[in-house]
DNA sequence: TAGGCCATCTGGTCCT
DNA sequence: AGGACCAGATGGCCTA
């Protein structure tokens, strides 16, 4: 179901503690506190432990010699407390480094399986990157909504799919779930207009599963088709530009080449299929992800905005020009609500 | 400038 | 003993 491939490989990469980090403004700070990398602690600490480690074992028994009275038995009873020599302080020196070491490459593990998080929720930005709070919040609201879609078994209405995502989020992250599908809905619309149509879907495929794609539900290596045979290759980056008219700092990323990548569907609202850049697009957009919103008769605020044809298809005929502003009033009202 | 977010350091605790 | 994990402290950066 998810579209990105969720390679632990890629969150926990064998040379985290040591690559070059580049998060905003980490950069700065490496200049002005140069990072310590575990690897050169390691070796120093090696360095430092195997040099001495002889000189350090003889300095420690003659300490221990020295608390011993003349006959030979400790002066106190109990345990005795080691002195902590030069060389003892620098060993404590050298393992607190590592375990710094050790913590930081933790940490940056912890930050990369989050930002690989961030990649499959509904809304993914990397101009405006959902805090850890907020991506954890998201995505748990993202695993329950999909969950309730499964376990009622139809597709909720646009809104109330949206509401759900945004339950508990500050109105910054709100707004940016709005701004995506905006974003969608924009490009979308300029598809149709312009040449490259089936270059965007609608925001409804941005964010719902792709319930009737049988193409797309069996991963690769699980039978059926294999998308990477018949399609381009992947390349989200396309269409990442196409949102934010910049050039993906992923586009070289290797990660999502993987062969074990589950299928190149990303319900995200930013990212599109891999099928969106096959040549024979308008044969293969058949994944029933026409779905189309329709203003619900009523004024809006009554019930939901938008509603699902059930059977009709009405690809591109989605009113956004209009209606996705209101759409943000509407989850702006939620927010305050 | 205050507040939010983040990275890092640090010491404590638990587990192997 | 050493590593993993955790939470508190601290300081830097960014934004409203």
């Amino acid at each position: 179901m998810l579209t990105l491939p969720f390679d632990e490989s890629v969150v926990m990469p064998e040379t985290q503690i040591c690559r070059k980090f580049t998060r905003e403004g980490e950069e700065q700070k490496q200049i002005k506190k140069p990072e310590i990398c575990a690897k050169h602690v390691l070796v120093q600490s090696k360095n430092l432990k195997r040099v001495p480690e002889e000189e350090t074992e003889k300095e420690e028994e003659e300490e221990d010699r020295e608390e011993e009275d003349e006959n030979g038995l400790p002066r106190r009873r109990g345990p005795r407390k080691k002195k902590m020599t030069k060389v003892r302080v620098e060993r404590i020196k050298v393992r607190r480094q590592e375990a710094n070491a050790r913590e930081r490459g933790r940490m940056h593990g912890l930050n990369d399986a989050l930002d690989n998080l961030r990649k499959v929720v509904p809304c993914y930005s990397k101009t405006q990157k959902l805090s850890k709070i907020e991506t954890l919040r998201l995505a748990k609201n993202y695993i329950w909504a999909l969950s309730e879609i499964l376990r009622i078994g139809k597709r909720p209405d646009l809104l109330t799919f949206v509401q759900n995502l945004c339950k508990g989020l500050s109105q910054p992250t709100t707004n940016l779930v709005a701004g995506c599908l905006q974003l969608n809905a924009r490009s979308f619309l300029m598809g149709q207009s312009g040449e490259s149509a089936h270059h965007s879907r609608s925001p409804y495929s941005a964010i719902y599963p792709p319930y009737h794609s049988p193409e797309l539900s069996t991963p690769p290596g699980h039978g059926a088709l294999d998308n990477s045979k018949t399609m381009k290759p992947y390349n989200y980056c396309s269409t990442y530009e196409s949102f934010y008219e910049s050039t993906s700092p992923e586009c070289a990323s290797p990660q999502f080449e993987s062969p074990l990548s589950p299928p190149s569907m990303n319900y995200n609202g930013i990212f599109s299929m891999k099928q969106e850049e096959t040549l024979d697009y308008s044969k293969n957009y058949n994944y029933g992800m026409h779905y189309c919103a329709v203003p619900a008769r009523g004024p809006l605020g009554q019930g939901s905005m938008f509603r699902l044809p059930t059977d009709t298809h009405f690809p591109y005929d989605f009113h956004l020009r209009g209606q996705s502003l209101t759409m943000q009033d509407e989850l702006n009202a939620v927010f305050h609500n």
